[in-house]
RNA sequence: GCGCCGGUAGCUCAAUUGGCAGAGCAUUUGACUCUUAAUCAACAGGUUCCGGGUUCAAGUCCCGGCCGGCGCACCA
């Protein structure tokens, strides 16, 4: 028997319990469907045989009788998974199922591999990452996750749309790794004898659309970083990135609020979401707070980035951190907010006045040059956003950027490559600009109520098997 | 990269102190005209992740490796 090139369907499971919710026990409809889906359950009894079929809205009985089926044989000896057609009446059983009674199917597609344990599905999470294809069918939870993330995809392109944002596509191959602090992979291009980048962020290339001329940018990508993996990183995860040509920092962070909790009620309905059984608010407006009074308050003692550098430096190593030669007040006071207060963000808050030293992008604070007009949105202690007004003088950009070349050289891993590209386009001028970078992946999670990143990307990164 | 835990049939899991490697489901065969994780009967199914070692005897103990989970580090 050959396999079927194509199949006239014409009706959903979900849609056909509903549409026949009124058809009483033994009753027959009178009216015929085509549906298609995969057995998942098969019930033989002698001349009669029910199967339990499921496609993407739903499950659906199907009901087969010999003499009434016109090949019976063959349905009673589909195995658990096969992809099916068929054609029946639409019934409800002496039992109360509402069923398709099978007057003809075909076998659109055999499944060689089962779909796990009738009760307990697949658990190994190594088959589950490795074959999602599987692990989509054996367990409700994942496709739920999936589709969450599908459904903030949307609602995030919608918003952005609707807020007169463009969505634009940028390199990810990149002879220079610029834009985030991180390690990128490398990876070589023939014809050209060059070395490229796996972009680590869209930032530079976006701030340049909008030298541009193009106002309100947006791109939803990939980014990679050669860095661990966790249950809350990917080696590979996808950002969303907006630029808007006259927003300071405060414009974009009543923007975010807004797309997040927007999101969150196009997604879930509510803003009031429920996350790993406590509730959690991502209702704007979001608290405001800077980040050297949330560790202050943290730490049970006034700091600042005009503390000494020394005395935070001393903090740090109270709380068994190894402080860098290299790093200055700035650093370590960004180092002790993320040792002490991060963790305990648990509604959505924007933390402010970020140090210029962990701040090679943003512009300084209008009030304070020690600081910058840049925040980072957290939600279950988790980071979930980082925004700034731009810095958009060239000058200063090449001297932050030498600052960086500085303290690589000193031997820090993670600093940001000087992009002279992009320097050069800042030449041209870059109006005020406000930038937010939000990771989808991390939102993701919220959205789906899941703890590991890994539920939310259809296929994780994981290591290769060797022999 | 480091630490802890795990890997047994296609899937989900057992296996006492080191003493014959098992069950349910799936597959195969048979019975059954209203089942719902159908039921009943039978057959079959194993490099116990891989490679060494200790021992009369290793799924179990030891060493090395592979893969995964969690934590740390790095980061978002």
């Amino acid at each position: 028997m050959t396999s079927p090139y194509q199949f006239a369907h014409d009706a959903y499971a979900a849609a056909l319990q509903t549409s026949f919710a009124h058809l009483e026990d033994g009753e027959e409809s009178g009216e015929s469907a085509h549906v298609a889906g995969r057995v998942m359950l098969l019930r033989r009894q002698g001349r009669l045989a029910f199967a339990t079929m499921r496609d993407s809205t739903g499950e659906i009985q199907l009901f087969a009788l010999d003499g009434v089926a016109e090949n019976f044989d063959e349905f009673s000896k589909l195995h658990l998974g096969d992809w099916v057609g068929v054609v029946g009446e639409i019934v409800r059983t002496k039992r109360g199922e509402l069923s398709v009674k099978v007057a003809t199917f075909e076998r659109l597609a055999e499944a060689r591999h089962n779909f796990g344990d009738k009760w307990a599905g697949i658990t190994d999470f190594d088959l589950r990452y490795r074959h999602r294809e599987a692990d989509l069918w054996a367990n409700e939870t994942s496709r739920r996750s999936l589709q969450r993330r599908s459904d903030m995809i949307r609602a995030v392109r919608e918003r952005c749309w609707a807020a007169g944002f463009m969505e634009v596509e940028t390199p990810i191959l990149t002879p220079v790794a610029s834009g985030a602090s991180a390690r990128p992979f490398v990876t070589h291009h023939n014809a050209l004898d060059s070395d490229f980048y796996l972009r680590v962020a869209p930032e530079l290339w976006l701030k340049r659309l909008v030298v541009g001329g193009f106002e309100r940018v947006f791109e939803l990508g990939r980014v990679f970083r050669n860095e661990g993996v966790s249950p809350r990183h990917n080696p590979e995860f996808t950002m969303l990135e907006l630029y808007a040509a006259y927003w300071d920092f405060e414009d974009m962070m009543s923007f975010t609020e807004e797309l997040v909790a927007g999101v969150a009620l196009d997604v879930l309905g509510t803003t009031e979401i429920e996350y790993q059984g406590r509730q959690l608010s991502l209702s704007a407006p979001w608290a405001r707070r800077p980040m050297a009074e949330l560790t202050s308050e943290a730490l049970g003692v006034e700091v600042s980035v005009h503390t000494p550098r020394d005395v935070l430096a001393g903090y740090l190593g109270e709380r068994g951190v190894e402080v860098h030669a290299s790093w200055g007040a700035g650093r370590c006071l960004a180092e002790l907010f993320e040792n002490s207060a991060e963790e305990g963000l648990w509604d959505a808050t924007f933390v402010t006045e970020y140090p210029v030293e962990v701040s090679p992008l943003s512009r300084r604070h209008r009030r304070d040059a020690e600081l910058t007009e840049r925040f980072e949105s957290y939600a279950a202690g988790r980071e979930l956003s980082n925004g700034f007004s731009e810095l958009n003088d060239p000058d200063e950009q090449r001297s932050r950027f030498e600052d960086q070349a500085r303290l690589a050289a000193a031997g820090q891993d993670e600093t940001m490559a000087i992009d002279e590209d992009y320097i050069r386009a800042l030449e041209w001028g870059l109006p005020p600009t406000a930038g937010l970078g939000v990771g989808m992946d991390r939102l993701a999670v919220l959205l789906a109520d899941e703890s590991n990143l890994r539920e939310v990307i259809a296929f994780p990164t994981l290591k290769p098997v060797r022999d």
